[in-house]
DNA sequence: GCTTATTTTGAACATTCGTTCAATATAACG
DNA sequence: CGTTATATTGAACGAATGTTCAAAATAAGC
């Protein structure tokens, strides 16, 4: 079983560095050390394969961010508050994507490259709303809790737009680098909640 | 010279819809209703094809831009005012490109999720720095001179999270769809001007 | 230990890929 | 008109593509 696991960590890599179509089973029978009819044994065909290396890390990315969620939601109620703050919910989205793929020495370095693919092709639409909606529409429910005046599409369309800045640090870390010409080892992440907070109190002032 | 121009659009929507690998020679000739060796010699290579999809409208797109800009410091001179502020630097930027690839009978439709592909993938960072970088410098100078206090990497950072945004609305609009159930026909570009707005002021207070 | 699954191998299939080339048609120009 | 560019055609090249299959090796179950 160690074999599959060989197979999905290169075709996560390459699919998240050339792309569906730029990468063959062959490049990723060759970094995994086996056989091309062997990527196709585990893997079945191409499009299932990719499948399988997205879903294969969306539960424990969901279970990381539901818990982040509760554990804040403990600290709150132990602190005698009743509501958490945006910022809390924000950053119970954000901070176990960035964990795990951005950090020091982060167990899925390519991840982040791969889901901002996900997120750009309509073809992966329904990958998409199969591995990341469900969580997706509790963190919204959530925030549009805390904001109730605030229209549903407005909070959706923020909540994709911090999604987007979130992806764009891990995919697009190179723009930023080319548009600010010194680069300070800034915390980007906490730019993002910033930023990402102060945008939605703004829609929720009107 | 008409049928360069139908080549260049083939692969523009093309190359927009399936990405650069996903995208062969004969799908372009077949769709500009050409021969393979003529997208060639109009072309060149491949790469070099795509390089003039996206640069062929960098141009006019960053004149847009710069106009808009221009137009509103004359208006803001005849307020008497001495500065532009940050929302119409901001719509300065993302309303021209929204303009082009958005709006009904927009000129550019696949431009939009050409741009979203290039900025994605560091493997364009030659083509972004060329037809981007200059205008994004601009732009960047100007809030930076708006909002003294913030750090040049934060606002970089910043400007890209905005950036990440309106491209969301072009090319992952769906996403948007996807978290929101009701779908009220509300104007995102505003939503976007909004969100972003607030998230630079909060980067200058600190 | 025998038998049934499962994993792995090696090779082959038909297609499609980007690119090239010489030949032909059309346009531009003096 | 004659001549030099440019545009277009049709065909071909070798290489790479996803997928399939039967055979061989290994593991699992009884």
């Amino acid at each position: 079983m160690e074999t599959k696991a060989r197979i999905l960590d290169a075709a996560e890599d390459l699919f998240s560095k050339r792309g569906f179509d730029g990468t063959s089973i062959r490049d990723i029978a060759k970094q995994a050390g086996a056989q091309v009819a062997l990527v196709h044994h585990h893997g079945g065909p191409k499009e299932e394969l990719f499948h399988m290396v997205v879903a294969r890390r969306a539960k424990p990315l969901a279970e990381l961010r539901l818990k982040a969620l509760e554990e804040k939601k403990s600290a709150a109620d132990r602190d005698g508050r009743n509501k958490l703050t945006l910022r809390e919910i924000l950053a119970s989205f954000v901070q176990p994507f960035l964990e795990m793929t951005l950090s020091d020495g982060a167990p899925w370095p390519a991840y982040g490259r791969l889901i901002a693919l996900v997120s750009a092709d309509e073809r992966w639409r329904e990958i998409a709303a199969e591995c990341f909606d469900p969580t997706a529409a509790v963190f919204v429910d959530e925030i549009a809790d805390l904001l109730p005046g605030a229209s549903r599409t407005a909070l959706s369309a923020a909540f994709v737009f911090t999604v987007s800045g979130m992806l764009a640090l891990t995919a697009s870390s190179w723009r930023i680098g080319a548009v600010a010409r010194e680069q300070e080892q800034a915390d980007l992440a906490e730019t993002l909640l910033d930023f990402s907070e102060a945008g939605f109190l703004r829609l929720y002032e009107g």
